[in-house]
DNA sequence: CCGCGTCAAGTTCAT
DNA sequence: ATGAACTTGACGCGG
């Protein structure tokens, strides 16, 4: 079965948006007010998706602000228990599966021991979410692998060292996508094969820092290193705008050609487009991934 | 109250 | 060597 996703935020659904504040005002009584915000704003996102049969979501890092900024210290977790339980319980019960993606800031394979540190005390924080909400470990965190640093292969190296020496838990939460400069698909599968996870393919990406080979072949080359459901990302170069830059919606002739190509429809496909959960529910109508038996399967 | 400059983070690339 | 871009909306100051 396929499942559509959208990441972040909902468009147009009242009671959805996330709030946030700048370093300077975030004192406790300011952190504790917007987290309680944002949580009953992903509550409202929760039974939205519910509502429209989306079963695949990314949660936003800004959830709790500034959670993994080294000057600040906000029990999040112990504070809010009881809703994060409310919360999981509707995630679990809805069979929604959820995700999250650090930004671009967070690099595990720096070079640098401070900047590797606070990108780890910040996957944790991503990591702690998701087991706050309760969550299994098919519920992931979407990594790139970083910086090239002038010599690619001791970054790899890197990578993958820093990445051993998280702890269990989180390791197999963290699966890692191919970026639109440095690492493409190619590095990202070797990386991956090398230390037992996943691999997210992203079409964008991959046409803009390209190793070869159709977005089918790829994706069938990714699915072996799932665990799980296996997911990508994709999304459209907007008109007129920078090579990377996402479209404002997806052209559905597009993605239909795309969903077309496919070996398997047995795949999570999460939307980056700025028109999120409509473009979400569009593509979920002309695929039939919002019954529950596409017309192929019943065939 | 509105408008618009600025924002926490790090690497890369352009100037 | 210095600074913008990345990606983006929203915060929040100044007028």
């Amino acid at each position: 079965m396929l499942n559509v996703g959208y990441a972040c935020i909902a468009l147009g659904v009242p009671g959805t948006q996330l709030k946030t504040c700048r370093l300077s005002n975030a004192s406790y009584n300011t952190l504790v007010s917007l987290t309680a915000h944002n949580l009953g704003a992903l509550e409202a996102m929760l039974n939205y998706n519910i509502r429209e049969g989306i079963r695949l979501f990314r949660i936003s890092s800004d959830i709790i602000p500034f959670a993994s900024h080294p000057d600040i210290h906000f029990p999040w977790r112990e504070n809010f228990a009881s809703q994060f339980k409310k919360l999981g319980d509707l995630i679990r019960s809805s069979g929604i599966r959820v995700s999250m993606h650090p930004g671009q800031y967070t690099l595990l394979n720096a070079k640098d021991a401070g900047v590797t540190e606070r990108s780890i005390v910040d996957i944790r924080y991503h990591a702690s979410l998701l087991e706050a909400l309760g969550t299994d470990k098919t519920n992931k965190i979407v990594l790139h692998i970083g910086g090239v640093y002038g010599d690619k292969a001791a970054s790899i190296q890197r990578f993958k060292s820093h990445f051993l020496e998280l702890n269990t838990d989180i390791r197999r939460r963290i699966v890692i996508e191919n970026d639109d400069r440095h690492y493409h698909i190619g590095d990202v599968l070797d990386i991956a094969a090398a230390l037992g996870i996943p691999a997210v393919f992203d079409n964008l990406h991959h046409q803009l820092n390209r190793c070869g080979g159709t977005d089918a072949y790829w994706i069938n080359a990714c699915r072996p290193t799932w665990d799980s459901r296996q997911k990508v990302h994709y999304s459209q170069q907007a008109r007129d705008k920078k090579p990377g830059a996402h479209s404002d919606t997806i052209d559905i002739q597009e993605f239909m050609d795309f969903y077309n190509s496919l070996s398997s429809r047995d795949l999570d496909i999460m939307l980056e487009v700025k028109d999120k959960n409509i473009s979400a529910i569009k593509c979920m109508l002309c695929t039939d991934s919002n019954k529950n038996m596409t017309k192929l399967e019943l065939e």
